[in-house]
DNA sequence: ATGAAAGCGCTAACAG
DNA sequence: CTGTTAGCGCTTTCAT
C-alpha cells in the first residue's frame, strides 16, 4: 500500500490505524484508505497485539456451558465486549479446576486482555493467581470469600428470603432444602439464608431436612431429593438451590410416587429458560441473565483501560 | 532464560518449542526448563503466531446461543480444540448477516486457523468469501447449496420421514406442518421432506396446512401456529420443523383452548434439553449434537492441518 | 505532516 | 548441538 501510494510504510500505519488517522493530512490519508480498500487489507491484530501488548481479546470460562443460565450471561458479554472491538475466548471448564488451571495458561499465553470467570470457588487460588498475573477479571454469577474483587452477582440472600416469604404465604411449615456445592458463593450463601429465612419466619430448622449436594446437576438434585424423602416425610415443601436441582427433585418425587404441587412443593432458583413450560411449570427465582453478563462486561472494560479502577463488587436484585 | 542458563536465546526458543525441543541436548533442555518453570515463563502465542503464520486460534459464530442445541455442539467443539491446543473465539450473530460478516472480518484480523459455522445459508456468500480468503471452515448444523463445502449436519430427509411414520402409525391422516426459513438448509430440507413423506403415505397434501416461518423462534411458532390453526381447523397433528416452533405451536393450541395431545398432536425436532420435561412432553427428534460438534472440529482441524484435505459432507443420522 | 529506524517476542534458515 | 541473524507486521519515538 504505501509503494502504491508512494508513501512511507508508516504513514500507511497511521491512517490504517484509528487512532493516529488524524496526524496524516487527509489527501493522502483518503488516497492511502482507498488503496488498503481496494486490496482488502485487514489489519493484523497479532502484530499490532504483540507491539502494543493489547491483544483486544479476553477469555471467559464457564463451569458447564449446557446449564442454561450461561448461555445467556456469555452471550450478553460477548455482544457488549464486541461492540467495543474485542472478541471472547470462550472455554467450559468442566467443572474441573485443573482444566480451569489450564485454560486459563493457554489464554494468558494468548495475551488475553483481562478474563471473565463464572467457576469460581469461595477459596479459590485462581483468583489469587489471576491478582498477581495482575491480568484484570472480573467474577460472574459466583464471588469469592476474597474481597477486593470485582465480581456482578445476584443478591442470593434476597430471594431466599423471597421463597421462604411465598412459601410462608402459602402455609408450609415444614420445609427442606436441597443445596448446592459449599465451596460455591451461590451454595454456600443460599444455604445459609435458607436457615437464616426459616428462623427470621419462627420455624425450626431440622438438619436432617438439608441436604447439600456436590453440583448443580439433576443427577445430583435427584439423589438429594430422594434423601430428603427417605428423612423426613413430613415436609410439605422443597427448597432446591437451583433449577436443576429442583428438577432432579421433580424426578425423585415422581420416584416416591408423589405429586407435585399437590404432595409437596418444589422451588427451584435462576428461572433458566422454559422453567415455565416445565411439568409441573417450576416456582423459582428469576435473576437478570442479560444484565449480569453486561455489567460484567462493563466492569471489565473500565478495569481493562484503566487498572487502577478499584474493584467492585455488584449485586444485583433479584 | 538465556543469560541464566548461559546460552544463546535461540537454543532457549528451541527447548521451550516442544517441536525442536529434540534439537538440543537434554542436558542443556533440562536445564532451560527448570528456570522456564521458576520463572513462570509462557511462550507469547501472539508473537509465535505472528512469526509461523499459525494463530492456534478458531473462530466460531452460532446463531442465537440461547438457542439450547448451541451450547452442547459449541461445548464439544472447544473441548476437542481444546484437546488439540486451539482456543476458541465464540461469537453470536444475532442471526444478522451484517454482524456475522463483520464478526468474521475481526476473527480474520486476529488470524484465526479456521472458522466453524453454525449460521449457514442456503445461499451464503459468507462461505464464498471464506473460500476465497483460503479460510479452512466447516458448516455445522446446517449446510449450503454449493457442493464442496465441509459440513457436518444431521439427516433432516429421515428424521422427518420417521416423524410421519410415527404420527401415521398412530392414525393421523391431516397432519399440518409449521416450517422453519426457507433460507436455511434445515428449514427447507425438513420442510421437502414433509411434502415427500406425505406423499409416499399417499395423503394429500394440502399447501394450507403448511406455513412457513421467518426464524426458528417461539414467537414465529406462536404465529404460525395460529395461522395452522385457522386455516385449517380439521387436522390431527402439526409438524414443527424444530422445538422452538413446537412450542410456539403449544402456544397457540392453548390460546385456541385446545388440548395437546388429546385434540392435535405436535411434533418437534432436534429434542433440545428439557425437552422430555416440558408439559406435554415433546415428540421430537434425536439429532447428536455431540457427535456434530465434535466431528465439526475433527473435521476442521484436519483441514488446518492439511489444506489439500477434500471437502467432506458428513451427514449424521437422527 | 511525513520519513527513518528500532523493536515487540518469537522462529528458522544458515553457519560452524 | 548451538550460535548468529533476519524478519513476521505492526507502532512509535525521533528527526526533519
Amino acid at each position: 500500500i504505501a509503494h502504491r501510494a508512494g508513501v512511507h510504510w508508516s504513514t500507511v500505519s497511521r491512517v490504517l490505524n484509528p487512532q493516529t488517522r488524524t496526524m496524516v493530512s487527509s489527501e493522502v490519508a483518503e488516497r492511502i484508505l482507498k488503496i488498503a480498500e481496494s486490496v482488502g487489507y485487514q489489519r493484523n491484530r497479532l502484530a499490532v497485539g504483540l507491539k502494543t501488548r493489547r491483544s483486544f481479546t479476553v477469555g471467559m470460562i464457564v463451569p458447564d456451558l449446557t446449564n442454561p443460565v450461561f448461555p445467556a450471561i456469555v452471550r450478553a458479554v460477548e455482544h457488549v465486549l464486541g461492540a467495543e472491538g474485542y472478541v471472547t475466548v470462550l472455554a467450559d471448564s468442566d467443572r474441573s479446576r485443573e482444566t480451569e488451571t489450564a485454560i486459563i495458561g493457554s489464554m494468558r499465553a494468548r495475551q488475553v486482555d483481562g478474563l471473565i470467570l463464572a467457576t469460581a470457588h469461595l477459596q479459590d487460588n485462581i483468583v489469587a493467581q489471576c491478582r498477581k498475573d495482575r491480568t484484570p477479571f472480573v467474577l460472574v454469577n459466583r464471588t469469592t470469600l476474597e474481597t477486593d474483587v470485582s465480581s456482578v452477582a445476584s443478591n442470593d440472600d434476597r430471594g431466599i428470603h423471597r421463597v421462604i416469604e411465598h412459601l410462608v404465604g402459602l402455609n408450609h411449615r415444614r420445609i427442606a432444602f436441597v443445596g448446592g456445592p459449599l465451596d460455591t458463593s451461590t451454595g454456600f450463601s443460599r444455604r445459609n439464608a435458607f436457615v437464616a429465612a426459616l428462623q427470621e419466619h419462627r420455624l425450626k430448622v431440622d438438619h436432617k431436612a438439608i441436604v447439600d449436594s456436590q453440583a448443580f446437576t439433576i443427577e445430583s438434585g435427584l439423589a438429594a431429593g430422594r434423601e430428603v424423602l427417605r428423612a423426613h416425610r413430613r415436609i410439605t415443601a422443597i427448597v432446591a438451590a437451583n433449577d436443576m436441582l429442583a428438577l432432579g427433585c421433580y424426578d425423585a418425587l415422581n420416584e416416591a410416587g408423589l405429586q407435585c404441587p399437590q404432595n409437596i412443593s418444589v422451588t427451584g432458583y435462576n428461572d433458566m429458560p422454559f422453567a415455565d413450560r416445565f411439568n409441573p411449570p417450576l416456582t423459582t427465582v428469576r435473576i437478570p441473565l442479560e444484565d449480569i453478563g453486561q455489567q460484567a462486561a462493563q466492569l471489565l472494560l473500565r478495569q481493562m483501560r484503566n487498572p487502577e479502577t478499584p474493584a467492585t463488587a455488584v449485586l444485583l436484585e433479584p
